[in-house]
DNA sequence: GTGACAACGATAACGGTTCTCAGTCGCATC
DNA sequence: GATGCGACTGAGAACCGTTATCGTTGTCAC
């Protein structure tokens, strides 16, 4: 998880990304989250690291990686969108309603029960989000 | 689906919710859409309908209705909320990505899949949101 | 070094949602 | 039906997360 700065900016070229010093410091920080932050909560830590990251900045850049599937948009909160770095393969979450930390499923499995399940109502279905919540090993 | 105000009110009674002139509008409005509304639009329909509902207490009355289990709130137009009437049973959805039409899917049996794969990361799971995307039945 | 263009920071603008407060309604009681 | 009281409501201001604007700065090819 302690991704260099060197690894970081070559995962941004390989997305087609421009890897400037504001992107590095964005994803850097990202990167030390264990769970989903709000873009505000970033730039927050990105100020007191006296990095002079604009909010404009930090938002563009969210925006650019969400869209490069970098990052993932939770909007559990109302209203305020969650980043979190995650991996580009196809997975769902399982959050904790205690402490909010929030873990990656990679084995999806669901495939034939979400067509079946689409399939039933005269759907096709292109894609799905699972959400899993309940409680942690800590909080439990 | 075309449930007559009374029985609205008793719903409303039901859920220890006192059946206003208002709130009636505003769950008569809401049992109208086929689909999920925003706030906004509800808002709107009631407007031209010469209800004179403010917009805080259309507002007012989704949380309330949220909170009670009533209306389902989904926020999947990034920061706006989008709302809908629904049954009080557990259930998932199925969205077109085209019409935006939204159908619920009553037959869930993901609860061993759900739990297995919250137990596999330490979790206790207590609840689980699905969500389909796809395209419905008029839009493939 | 120079030019072209992408990226950036500060801040204003925007838009959905919530708060405030004075007025109104619903209901129990007489 | 009149009265009283607390819940509800409408209008609009305030709030706050996000996006747009614009002048400046950084990056890269030449």
């Amino acid at each position: 998880m302690k991704a260099g700065r060197q690894s970081l900016a070559e995962l941004l070229e390989r997305n087609g990304v421009r890897a400037t010093r504001r992107r590095l410091d964005v994803l850097e920080e990202l990167a030390k989250e264990r769970d989903d932050v709000t873009a505000q909560k970033l730039w927050g830590r990105l100020r007191e690291r006296d990095t002079g990251a604009g909010l404009a900045t930090v938002y563009r850049t969210l925006a650019l990686l969400s869209e490069k599937g970098l990052v993932d948009v939770l909007s559990h909160h109302g209203g305020e969108q969650c980043y979190r770095l995650c991996g580009d393969e196809h997975h769902h979450h399982l959050l904790c309603e205690r402490c909010h930390r929030v873990v990656e499923i990679q084995e999806c499995g669901l495939d034939d029960w979400v067509s079946a399940a689409a399939k039933r109502h005269g759907f096709v279905a292109t894609d799905h989000r699972v959400e899993i919540v309940g409680l942690c090993a800590d909080c439990r």
